[in-house]
DNA sequence: AAAGGTGTTGGAAACGTTTCCGGTAGCGTT
DNA sequence: AACGCTACCGGAAACGTTTCCAACACCTTT
């Protein structure tokens, strides 16, 4: 079924229907209502490949999604979604491992796909300057802000982590915390997680509370990874009296690991998340957690492209603020 | 930069860089080598729409997922993914809304975008005579084991749901539960809640036990809704001694309504989950859950469509059991 | 020397759209 | 009667591939 079948139905050229569906106005009104009757009757809808090949183009925004299974990430997403979708663009989202390198994922897409846009939504977005050579497709990495990235067609979304890392630190201490641990990335892969780190150590340090680098424990994002990162902490040192934990994941692991070696949260340790996840109202108990604003989030990303796509507005940046969402995890010591 | 371009720089026709790029035998690897180099050089990548068009059909499988950030479909997408990425195959991730119809999304999409194959991960999945009226993709359902779908190219692969309903109402009963709730979906609007709750309610009268209708409470598989249904069923009746949650999600929001109540799990009251996401070791307590095999359902689902795809065989049924896993969050009452 | 086979290549059609360009009919104006 | 204008429509080229068919060179067989 194609746009010859419908043509040769409605006693017209091909050239009428495919400007009957495109609603041109140098078609007679009569004609357009024959013709989508016709299509309508045998449900056709035209051929998209055809379509974008003449187009040169897709109507479609692809959203690289770094690492699975994050309810983070799901949130944003999902009003990503629908902010695409109320725009009239397609949104297509690839997922891609861990360790994959999303900057050549989404060069491949531009590519291959020639989509309108790209959203990179987490990682850490390396190597954009060598990977993106010779393309001009419209991008934003929601994420966090980076520096010097040298690709002059990307947009920036994401909260002032350093900040953020300072915000977590001056929380506990203003509650009493010397004593403090740390569970997050990889600071030498994962620029959030230094970015965090570097706010949490400046703003010990200006309070005169040095952080015991000891205290820092490395792991992935996952739940999983958080709960072996405390058992460590915890055979390391059973002093601490806060944790400062990079994602609620990783927090709601490493609750679980001190409730197995016996401590309870908040009275023997505290702890404070990060993201903000609705799951966080929910744990027993509720988890104290610098939330960012997964709305906001979506919605500068998705705007930021699609000024970029539509009116090649230049790229932006959009800074945000993680705000505290008190929980019951944190004890007031003093 | 076409393979027009391509076949100016190597001094030879396009039929060959054509063929050269996709290793036909009948070119020479002289020739072969030198496109290969040029193409490398580049950095050309063929337009997979003028390719999709002229295949006909596209070396692509949509996944439509209903609903979101809901870990358990992430779980099983991200499965997904790896199998359909390592058979060569590009995936495609549709979210649709949780009331939207997603077997008209998959028309649709079968009939733009001509992928290989379909895959429906969770849903009701209704009207498939209806909608899918003329297409002829292979089509995988995960989800629930269905009867009477009436279209000939859908597979379908899922637990026994019924069978696993009665396994809930068994277990809690023979330890010594027989004042129980129930909080799930709405069993006129979803299927797989209707499932859980005859098999359950059927174990139940065949124990002797029969179940109180006014202990049902309906809810979306959302946490925000467990906690809103848990509150609602203990206004009615707070001598529960247990409760059976159609998601994890909405028991883990159950348990926090609990809690704000004064209750404690599993002393006071007792839960078991459903779908034995990752979560549920590391909630405490720990939630008893019906596991359902994540991987296997992907490994189901992916091969079941390949093998529809690429040797047209028919579509088959592979029937999953959900099995117990047992945490903290049940009481042994005898 | 003619015929047939093999290995390699080029030309051209085809996939299903969109869009440019030109054409026709009907009308009013000069 | 000739002209221009408008409204509508058809033909054909183009998008970037793949693939069928024909062509050619070279070698082997008769």
């Amino acid at each position: 079924m194609t746009i010859k079948d419908i043509a040769r139905k409605a006693g017209c050229a091909v050239s009428t229907v495919s400007r009957a569906l495109n609603d041109h106005p140098d078609v007679s009104e009569e004609t357009k209502q024959r013709v989508r009757e016709i299509v309508a009757e045998c449900g056709f809808v035209p051929n998209s490949n055809a379509r974008q090949l003449k187009a040169q183009h897709r109507k479609s925004i692809c959203v690289v999604v770094k690492g699975t299974a994050n309810l983070f990430f799901e949130g944003i997403l999902e009003r990503m979604q629908s902010q695409i979708a109320s725009e009239g663009y397609a949104a297509e989202v690839h997922y891609i491992d861990e360790d994959a390198n999303e900057v050549l994922t989404g060069a491949q897409l531009a590519r291959e796909q020639k989509p309108a846009g790209i959203i990179f939504l987490g990682g850490n977005i390396d190597y954009f300057e060598k990977d993106f050579h010779g393309i001009s497709v419209p991008c934003v990495l929601t994420s966090s802000l980076f520096r010097g990235l040298l690709y002059p067609n990307l947009s920036q979304v994401g909260v002032d982590d350093r900040q953020a890392g300072g915000e977590a630190f001056r929380y506990l201490f203003q509650n009493g915390h010397k004593n403090i641990g740390i569970i997050g990335g990889d600071r030498k892969l994962s620029y959030i997680s230094r970015l965090r780190y570097e706010g949490f150590t400046e703003a010990a340090a200006k309070a005169g509370a040095p952080f015991d680098e000891t205290h820092y424990q490395t792991s992935s994002f996952r739940i999983q990874s958080g709960y072996k990162a405390m058992k460590k902490l915890l055979a390391r040192d059973r002093t601490l009296s806060a944790v400062f934990c990079m994602s609620d994941l990783i927090a709601i692991g490493a609750m679980r690991a001190v409730h197995e070696e016996g401590l309870r949260v908040p009275q023997d340790i505290s702890f404070l998340g990060f993201d903000g996840i609705p799951l966080v109202d929910y744990c027993i108990p509720s988890l104290s957690s610098l939330r960012q604003p997964q709305e906001e989030m979506a919605d500068a990303s998705v705007s930021l492209l699609l000024r970029q796509i539509e009116h090649s507005d230049p790229p932006g940046t959009v800074a945000l603020e993680a705000t505290m969402a008190e929980g019951e995890s944190t004890l007031t010591l003093c």
